[in-house]
DNA sequence: CACGGAGCGTCAAGCGCTTAACGTTCTGTG
DNA sequence: CACAGAACGTTAAGCGCTTGACGCTCCGTG
């Protein structure tokens, strides 16, 4: 190994590579283990090292589901924040699912150095003993003493029913999903509030999941009963059903926004990109994803997290999807 | 720990834990062992073992951009493959980049069981020392011999090409992104060789990036000197290219896909959801990641991989965003 | 009754690294 | 010149697990 082709011992390697060398290693000895690295090719051995160490530089990303775009942003945030340091190891699952807590035990086991949970349930974080250096995001409905960065989500459902008030409209059907997180819950009491407070009426309707095809079949039976009842705006608790409505409004010769207003919550990237451009509530999720790999680090190193719960704002990004009700 | 509750030795939890009791541990003892594992909530030290044991249960996938939804599927199909026996680590890099050789070479320091890689360079095969259990993903003119699994890409383009002459297009422009990955070089070219033979002119553009909105400020610029030229149709490399296509085309008052006939490639799963919904190249990407990930198990396995090298037919989807050339 | 072998456990070495403890050498100072 | 202490190196003890080697008990058989 190393250690022989420079001539010293494996120890003096050791405090090489992590840097320890102040009165410890000649200058000489550092350039000679240094060029047997580079003519080696030489990595540290991961196991090995974490080993010794007691803990691993892993970070597991615990999120519900990896494939929707939006979460692609939260975890490009969160390595922006911590690629340097350690290794992103997604807990990935499929769609809408909260991760089996066994699974997760099992990337415990790698002893990560800490661990970001991404919209998480109560049951979920009971279930699992909560390991040491740990940050939620979006953890919404959840009591924890641990650190969380979370959107405003009051904030951008107030600012949707004002909108949507303000154009008029008195009526409103909201669509969302009954996936396991409590996500979706939270956004339709927000919104609940909001509306009643604006007098806005509001019809509420759950998919079974966030596909756009199946947000289409659930607008294509209830569009009749939601005309019935004086419907002039669809609010989505994501974009992917709002695509779905969007695509379903068409075949039914549904003219959007002029007669029906459809909005979306999340502002996926290809939101603006739809027939008529969606009018969405937008939630900065790379910020959400740094700010809490950054605390993580934090907590990591040992320093107290400057704030433990912090709240990003959220905006609504209006576009063509919105406009005045019917007869106004 | 486990041992000392269960009155046994570590040895003996040990062979519990792995199932090698078979004539090893009597039943009384597996009982014992494994009410202390259960009343613990003991999960075996995943660091230790795999040091032990010379390798760990990770794989390794590197793709060039997993904000992607295309590798989303990628990576679902990875996932249903390997889930059960392994943990699945993404090497996750910027949009449209493949990841530093530097980065990969801490991934392969945790001794990974076994490594997949999607859309490699040569470049970075070359870089790589390869490891052991390896197999390519979409490895499309890369010459190595690992096991690989391919879409059939010039069998796409030539549906392609076949459908919009066949709607009596004589000039199209191609759209492609000039990002580090040979994919995109790829398909131009498979492209132009069933365009030419069909008698099909093309004019080729590049996008800086796979973005949406670089490809719609593409056609602002471009979609004058195309008019001239008679170009009838766009013929996108990526679905994401031809969203901003379709999203400028209706800034210009273009009519898609009367006046312009856009494709795509890919389709992605918003491809149905455009308006007009998008004519795309499907790739099988899910199919693509399960049987490279079944690949992978069989190499780690110690079997040889039953084909080599296997190609998975492409399709086309037809949807509203092409129609009869105009004049026809 | 002696002996072979099956059945069951434990021992102990070792995976590749880190780090406290402990030399050894060298330098400077009283 | 004696000695303190800085500067370097190495030794060795693990980290938590796996596994080949070994030992003991017990049973069946010649």
């Amino acid at each position: 190994m190393v250690a022989v082709r420079a001539g010293v011992s494996a120890a003096t390697v050791s405090l090489v590579t992590s840097g320890k060398t102040a009165g410890r290693v000649s200058v000489g000895n550092i350039a000679k283990v240094e060029s047997a690295i580079a003519e080696l090719g030489y990595v540290v051995d991961g196991l090995g090292s974490s080993l010794a160490k007691g803990r691993s530089d892993i970070v597991i990303l615990v999120a519900p589901d990896v494939s929707n775009p939006f979460y692609a942003n939260v975890i490009a945030g969160v390595r922006a924040a911590i690629a340097k340091d350690f290794q992103l190891l997604l807990s990935v699952t499929d769609a809408g699912q909260t991760p089996d807590p066994k699974d997760v035990r099992r990337l415990l086991a790698l002893r990560p150095a800490g661990m970001l949970v991404d919209a998480p349930s109560a049951h979920f974080l009971d279930e699992l003993r909560v390991p040491d250096p740990m940050v939620l995001l979006d953890a919404v409905g959840v009591v924890s003493d641990a650190p969380s960065v979370n959107f405003d989500v009051a904030q951008g459902a107030r600012l949707l029913a004002e909108h949507l008030a303000g154009l008029g409209h008195r009526k409103v059907a909201y669509l969302d999903s009954s996936t396991g997180t409590e996500t979706f819950q939270v956004r339709r009491e927000a919104f609940g509030v909001a509306a009643a407070k604006l007098g806005l009426a509001v019809v509420a309707k759950s998919s079974v999941t966030i596909d756009v095809g199946k947000a289409a079949q659930v607008f294509a039976q209830e569009w009749e009963g939601w005309q019935h009842k004086g419907v002039t705006a669809v609010v989505c608790a994501t974009d992917t059903h709002a695509y779905g409505v969007l695509q379903e409004a068409r075949v039914a010769g549904v003219c959007v926004p002029d007669q029906l207003a459809v909005t979306g919550f999340d502002d996926l990237p290809y939101s603006e990109s739809t027939n008529p451009p969606l009018t969405s509530v937008h939630l900065p999720a790379f910020d959400m994803g740094r700010l809490a790999g950054e605390q993580l680090l934090a907590l990591i190193a040992g320093r107290e997290p400057t704030q433990t719960h912090q709240t990003l704002e959220s905006t609504l990004v209006v576009r063509g999807s919105t406009s005045p009700a019917r007869g106004m």
